[in-house]
DNA sequence: CGCCAGGCCTGCACGC
DNA sequence: TGCGTGCAGGCCTGGC
């Protein structure tokens, strides 16, 4: 389940590997992904050379000079090294082969992923143009949010999960931040005020790069690391733990649904 | 067998 | 009429 910290890991460990790489071919074995895998991906990649990887909400965005490679890992997507030697599984779709005998490959059981082609700044490309801030950059705030909310009566965990308010929070990580700010999931976003907001976007942050931080001591072996441990999984306060006592108060953690998603909280830390 | 999880785009219905 | 808003559907597989 890839999430903003995920896709980040994964920038991290693909970027020093493809940094300069030459592609010298395309192997495209089922493109029917969430949007078809274009057709004209071997054409436009082949010869062209990796100059970085760059990340915009859960979106990688692969700079290869000619054009952008954009992927998105969907929800159970993965992108990793391999040797191309090494036959591909059930669910490897696609290889992008490498002038070094190896190449990266994407994994996807589920095929809610995407890879896409833009020739020119994928920041425009109309699925990516519309995403707000960065969580993890200067222009997200509490201000941000406090401002993006007034007059909405959407539940405050809908909210986060609203990528114009804030890029990339997806689930588990809205949940956690919401029991780390205190806040009811359930409050309606309009009614709360400047100083919570504050605290919201503190613990989004937090969240995000205490996750990014475990998953990031895993880097080294991140290549060829066959099935990638979740070692925050360990340490999520609410999410998944419905039932269970809060690990601050101990009040059994209760488990709705918002909008067709399961939401965990404290009844008792968290207030509206 | 059925249900559920996940991300997030898309389309619809509604009210101002 | 257009817009912002809030909802629900859809895509797909594996695991319970």
């Amino acid at each position: 389940m890839p999430e903003l910290p995920e896709v980040e890991v994964t920038r991290c460990g693909l970027a020093p590997q493809l940094t300069g790489r030459r592609v010298v071919g395309v192997r495209v074995r089922n493109p029917a992904l969430r949007w078809p895998v274009p057709a004209r991906l071997p054409e436009v990649l082949q010869g062209a050379t990796f100059r970085d990887v760059a990340r915009r909400g859960k979106y990688l965005l692969f700079d290869c000079g000619a054009g952008w490679l954009i992927v998105h890992l969907g929800m159970s997507g993965s992108l990793r090294i391999s040797d191309c030697a090494t036959p591909p599984a059930k669910h490897d779709h696609v290889d992008i082969e490498l002038d070094d005998g190896r190449c990266m490959r994407l994994r996807d059981p589920r095929r809610f992923g995407a890879v896409l082609w833009v020739e020119d700044d994928p920041r425009r490309h109309p699925l990516l143009s519309g995403i707000g801030p960065e969580p993890l950059a200067d222009d997200f705030s509490g201000e941000t949010l406090w401002r993006a909310t007034r007059g909405r009566g959407i539940p405050i965990k809908q909210a986060l999960l609203d990528g114009r308010l804030v890029a990339g929070v997806g689930n588990i990580y809205a949940n956690e931040a919401l029991f780390q700010a205190g806040i009811d999931p359930r409050a309606p976003a309009g009614r709360i005020g400047r100083v919570r907001y504050a605290d919201l976007a503190e613990a989004v942050r937090a969240i995000l790069r205490r996750a990014i931080e475990a998953g990031g001591s895993s880097l080294r072996d991140f290549a060829d690391s066959a099935g990638n441990p979740g070692y925050f999984q360990q340490e999520y306060a609410v999410y998944g733990r419905d039932g269970q006592p809060c690990r601050a108060c101990g009040a059994p953690i209760r488990r709705v649904r918002q909008g067709q998603r399961a939401t965990f909280y404290c009844p008792d830390c968290q207030r509206r």
